[in-house]
DNA sequence: AATACGGGGAT
DNA sequence: ATCCCAGTATT
């Protein structure tokens, strides 16, 4: 962190603090203290905005209430109740999470950093919300929210070096206040301090706040300056994975049991399906299948295609 | 360090 | 049309 008067750090904390208290959002997994909950909704709000999860957080923990229904539950089922998430890996892993839980740990989440970090699909920001909201540690928890707000208070509008991140997110960690100092920033950062377009004139930090003279001077536009993407998106429609959420999506809505063909299979999800694209849709498939994500049965020209059991 | 992995909403 | 999202695993 830069040389950073601590009266300043002072500042920033309690303002931050005091605006928590009156503007958070009223999410459900803020209201519960049990781990298995906040672990579903770690998982689920992996890259994907906290109002599509809502919906489908409350219904996938009446389907599956613990670690233990989770586990034993079909993969099938699991998959079904993840419909509208996207990244449908992450339900296969949060399954597996859930059977090394109760398999290794008799069902209770490991309270060890590194034991969260073995969970599949727990990375590092994962384990640290993990330790901080399902239980109670005091560790700072590094997300785009956080980093994009750290990095504009502390440092400006470029946002704070990748290596010293970590660092200034420890340093900023107000003492006893790491529960409400981190669900704070990802609510300043999702619903204030956004990536495109910040309105600093309803900041709670705003005075302290590096980078919010420069906002303010631009009417709120983020400068140009941060640049395009290295890469270009790969456009949606047509790409490898666009064509698997439609085969993961239409096999949700066959009945238990019932299985599909490769030509019905390719029709459905694309149109112009031809019998000269099945080595396309096999090699699709393989990934899939790789991923846990679909059963086949079967050689050659009569392999059908399934959930997982 | 790059890339794959979903899909809907915001601009 | 492009960017963005409470990231992780693999290459």
């Amino acid at each position: 962190m830069p040389d950073l008067p601590t009266k300043t750090l002072t500042t920033v904390q309690d303002a931050l603090l005091a605006w928590f208290k009156e503007e958070s959002r009223a999410l459900p997994w803020r209201t519960t203290r049990d781990p298995y909950a906040i672990m579903v909704s770690e998982v689920m709000l992996q890259q994907t905005q906290v109002d599509r999860v809502i919906p489908v957080y409350l219904a996938f923990l009446k389907q599956f209430p613990t670690f233990h229904n989770l586990a034993d539950a079909p993969a099938a089922d699991v998959i079904r109740a993840w419909a509208g998430m996207g990244y449908n890996r992450r339900a296969m892993n949060l399954q597996r999470a859930a059977a090394q839980v109760t398999e290794l740990y008799e069902g209770v989440l490991p309270s060890d950093l590194k034991a969260l970090r073995g969970l599949p699909g727990v990375g590092e920001y994962t384990a640290a919300a993990l330790a901080c909201f399902a239980l109670g540690q005091e560790v700072a928890v590094i997300d785009t929210n956080v980093c994009r707000v750290l990095g504009r208070v502390f440092y400006g509008p470029e946002g704070a070096p990748e290596k010293e991140l970590a660092n200034v997110a420890a340093q900023a960690l107000p003492d006893g206040e790491a529960w409400s100092w981190n669900q704070a920033l990802m609510d300043l950062g999702a619903t204030v301090c956004t990536s495109r377009r910040p309105t600093c004139l309803l900041c709670p930090v705003r005075s302290d706040c590096q980078a919010a003279g420069a906002f303010l001077a631009t009417n709120g536009a983020v400068a140009e300056s941060r640049g395009p993407y290295k890469t270009k998106p790969e456009k949606f429609e047509g790409s490898s994975r666009y064509y698997r959420g439609r085969v993961v999506d239409h096999l949700r809505g066959l009945a238990v049991g019932e299985s599909c063909d490769l030509p019905t299979l390719g029709t459905v999800v694309k149109p112009d399906y031809i019998s000269g694209d099945q080595p396309w849709l096999l090699d699709l498939l393989q990934g899939l299948q790789r991923d846990g994500l679909i059963a086949m049965r079967g050689e050659g020209s009569i392999v059908t295609v399934t959930l997982p059991l």
